[in-house]
DNA sequence: TCATAATGTGAATAATTGCTTGTATTTACA
DNA sequence: TGTAAATACAAGCAATTATTCACATTATGA
């Protein structure tokens, strides 16, 4: 299954019907891999729950690695929507009130389907680099470090780009662990993870 | 490949040429999941990469799932061993030191082969819950909350299990973003990881 | 030395997989 | 309305897979 490079779907979906095909297909691997783990998410078993034909599925995916590298650059798309939304409305809130927000729509995603993010987060690391997955990957880096900047006076760290994937990294470290020991309070977990990421940028 | 129950493998290796063949089937899967990933480590390339035969491979192991399943004990054993040392044989030193060491430990281990730590991680909240696989958990958590437990006035946090195991998540979290990102250099990403724990553990 | 247990072999198999292809149906629009 | 493009279908193929089994080799210990 492993793609050699990354090929654009084989048919852009245009018609109302073909982009209900395209996101059944999105949506019905993303269920089977959170519930059924890897192994049940064959292009078979896609299909069928999509309530589509295999057939259909190839026609906007080349290959099955494709449909979980879309699925990655949805859900960090949907991630640097949130945070570009919310790094340029709270202009003028204090460090801990914007840290508070992007902590709560982080815990938020990865909770809502947190055997979906760990795998996701292999394929990331796996699958042949994509240029739209960097670029969306990028793009998230960039919004918490344009924020950091913001408070630069704030934090004791030098503002870079590797402090900025240090707080993305601590966020889903903390929610996979969590998560995985079967932790549901979103808020408690929301409050340690902004203890830690406050700790972590207030001392060098 | 779904194991029903965690069955024990069919044969003990007694001799030591059955426990060369044993080790061999381990230390092949990891290099090729490491290098190769998932796909790859199918029963046929672990027997090859092993120089075995897939029969000596299902003498011992019941299933493909029961080789993911040894080696996730026997990191977790490894890392639980060295925590048990150095717990016990820094009574009296500072947490700063004591947490160094652990953190040395943890990154030291997990970068080492990053792609197998992340692989190993998705099959601990997948593979039917196997009670070595808990109690090896257990023992990291549990030395973890020794040492956090023992230093409890320089700790601004309930030194409860859920500490420790942020403690946890926050190393395996950001060295796995990290050696994600290709950063190699070992000694800053401990300090940026003593970093983060330390303000974790030090404000409430 | 010899019998028995332990260990090793690898061809064979049944099931599953990713994916193609030829055909049928639906939509857009002139 | 008619026709060409877009979309959907699903049987089926080739390749791969996990696992078994009947047999060979090696070690043990009496």
């Amino acid at each position: 299954m492993t793609r050699k490079q990354p090929a654009t779907p084989r048919k852009r979906p245009l018609q109302a019907r073909s982009r209900e095909t395209y996101t059944a297909i999105l949506e019905a691997t993303a269920r089977i891999l959170e519930a059924q783990g890897l192994e049940a998410a064959n292009t078979n078993a896609i299909a069928e729950r999509a309530g589509v034909s295999v057939g259909s599925l190839y026609q906007y995916f080349p290959d099955k690695a494709a449909i979980f590298a879309e699925l990655i650059i949805a859900a960090e798309t949907e991630l640097g929507d949130m945070l570009e939304a919310l790094v340029s409305s709270t202009r003028g809130q204090t460090l801990e009130e914007r840290l508070a927000l992007l902590v709560q729509a982080g815990v938020q995603q990865q909770m809502a389907r947190p055997q979906l993010a760990r795998l996701l987060d292999y394929f990331e690391a796996t699958l042949p680099a994509d240029p739209r997955m960097r670029a969306a990957d990028d793009r998230i880096l960039k919004l918490i470090g344009r924020l950091l900047q913001e408070h630069r006076d704030m934090i004791a760290r030098p503002t870079t780009a590797t402090t900025a994937l240090d707080v993305l990294s601590i966020v889903k470290g903390m929610v996979d662990g969590a998560s995985f020991a079967g932790e549901t309070r979103q808020r408690q977990l929301e409050e340690r993870v902004m203890t830690a990421l406050l700790g972590y940028l207030r001392h060098s």
